[in-house]
DNA sequence: CACATAACTTGCTATGTAGCAGCAACTAAT
DNA sequence: ATTAGTTGCTGCTACATAGCAAGTTATGTG
């Protein structure tokens, strides 16, 4: 029993066996007492406390007593949360959207004095040092860094945005890119447009299925029927984009409306669609996704869904205090809802109609 | 002498005194022989020892002896470094051209395995929080917030870029925007045009003054005279290079070429232009600066400098370490060359001259 | 000369004693 | 009833011993 190991750790070990088993409770006996309970002398005891004490398990009160450190293991607080956006992303945070989020971000957290840092890198031990400094990480999901994510949360409190993770145990902050896209059919139905295509992005994400989803979705509720050919697969870049506009132009008859399922796919068709001779709104309307700062800026400016990126960041900040603080969260998973902001890329349809 | 203060602490202070004046160098002597030669017991002095190994002043190897910790105060390593950017600047992280910065420098300081944070945040409390956890700072450097970036000095090695400080003892990775706007003009004059107006970016900075005396050498150089109403003072942004094109409208003779102080300008320009039935470049020529993703995106595709961002990346970091190491560091100011990157918004003049 | 042994040094653990100061509660004196 | 003293608890500092393991050095023997 005595083979190698001292005493004091010892009853080290024997003292917190006993806070575990809530046989210790409050205030512990008086050294010399437990030094008699545990058949070991009054030093002992001492430097067993006192390294106790240097490992916040247990707090003294001078002259009164040794206490029982209730505080959770308490990660010490750092007052700094971290925003992840994995580097390999398309863009990353040069794309203005993150970027705005990050900003959005930063402003709620100061308010509760909470520092933000932004880092990209998910090498794992570099990860591991960046996360020994934040408190918590809200990351931007998708489902190929999915692993990181649940890497992340080993050490700390996550809440993901833009998709809600697969497990979905971790909190997530979306927006309702279903019914956004809904709204994109419906108004192009209401300009009296019914031949829409769509760009898709990727499917590999919640983002991409859902908005080609509520793309499809705005389609049968208003009683037009999935023309496949109206459908180009895209991958969310400007260059895809402007393949989809080819795409398009080999048609026999061109959609007259095209909802994107990003600006920057909007941009590249509306740069393509112009140098092949079409007019942007006059000859075809284009829908965009996200509201980037340049949808508002080119001419045209761009029809797009305005992704509520304040409430993003103001919902995603408060449930990730609220782990940090190892509050309950009521609600896990937050669906907001994006709307259109309309704009000059789109125009009533010629043709044909003159519906609704 | 003994009043209140206890025995160990007057030891403790007895060693670090010795420490520093060079009577103890090394090895210490035996904890019983220093007992004796203090003239307090064993214990006392185990426990003094035991307090400054802690303090990492002293370190123990057991069963040969206690040394003096020789390593200088050394902040400890966090393998970490922060890039800045004030919060309040225009776009700020936003602005493509920065996020690219940061990303360049991450890909770079993850050669030598450090990572990289941004944060922009510049609200004292949670800066220094921030500094704490980083071994240095690249900071974007603008006038206004050189004092933020000279309370960080206080803390933490800082490289800036961009702008060089006015404390010229911060080193600085710069670009050479003086000959680049030079050779903006020389382009200009090369494609046979004289009337060239250049719209400013704000003279709160080299950066800006730099680029407008870059421009003014460009013209005498080129034995052209400087013509006032030709240049407008924009402010960088999008809206501001609208606005100069409704200036250079409202003149007698429009400039047969408008060179920006960055390319949000020049975007702007090139809308409002187009807007008012104006074609690019056939009627007037742009050139931007900075060469930000959208400028190769837009039809016409911009003609601008291109920022040596991956050179800025890599020397700032390099300088960086350098400090951190508490190396001397040879070139404390770098200035690097950006070149113009000819693209579809510039044709050769169409009157008068056929220059060169 | 080589090697084994003994003597010594180092830090580590453990235990004992002792006086101090601050506090609370009880008790005795005013 | 208030005050003053006593007692006993707490943790804190200080000092003294002593055995242990592991490395170092001196010594002695083949």
């Amino acid at each position: 029993m005595s083979d190698t190991t001292p005493k004091y750790i010892f009853v080290e070990n024997h003292i917190k066996a006993a806070i575990k088993k809530k046989e210790l409770v409050d205030k512990l006996p008086g050294e010399r007492t437990l030094a008699a309970q545990l058949g070991v002398s009054y030093m002992t005891v001492r430097k067993s406390v006192e390294n106790l004490v240097t490992q916040g398990v247990l707090y003294k009160v001078p002259t009164k007593g040794t206490y029982v450190n209730y505080e959770k293991p308490q990660r010490s607080k750092n007052y700094t949360i971290g925003y992840f956006l994995d580097a390999t992303m398309i863009a990353g945070i040069s794309s203005p959207y993150y970027s705005l989020i990050f900003d959005a971000i930063e402003k709620v957290a100061a308010k509760d004095d909470y520092s933000v840092v932004y880092f990209s890198d998910n090498n794992p031990d570099r990860l591991n040092r960046t996360l020994s400094k934040v408190d918590g990480v809200i990351a931007t999901c998708i489902p190929r860094i999915e692993h990181v994510i649940l890497e992340m949360k080993q050490s700390v409190p996550v809440v993901v945005i833009e998709n809600s993770a697969a497990d979905k145990v971790i909190p997530s902050v979306i927006i309702d890119n279903f019914n956004a896209d809904v709204e994109s059919v419906d108004y192009a139905c209401s300009l009296g447009h019914s031949k829409i295509g769509f760009m898709t992005g990727l499917d590999d994400s919640d983002v991409g299925k859902n908005r080609y989803a509520g793309y499809q979705y705005g389609l049968r509720k208003n009683k037009i029927e999935l023309d496949k050919s109206l459908v180009f697969n895209g991958n969310y870049s400007y260059q895809s984009g402007i393949e989809g506009a080819e795409y398009f132009l080999t048609l026999d008859e061109l959609p007259t409306t095209v909802i994107c399922a990003n600006d920057s796919m909007a941009l590249g068709a509306i740069r393509h669609f112009r140098q092949e001779g079409l007019n942007i709104p006059e000859d075809i309307s284009i829908i965009g996704f996200d509201n980037i700062d340049v949808a508002a800026q080119i001419v045209p400016s761009l029809t797009t869904i305005a992704s509520p990126i304040d409430e993003i960041a103001k919902h995603s900040f408060s449930i990730l205090k609220a782990l940090i603080d190892g509050k309950t969260i009521e609600q896990q998973h937050i669906a907001l809802p994006a709307h259109l902001i309309i704009r000059d890329s789109c125009a009533t349809a010629k043709n044909k109609s003159a519906a609704a």
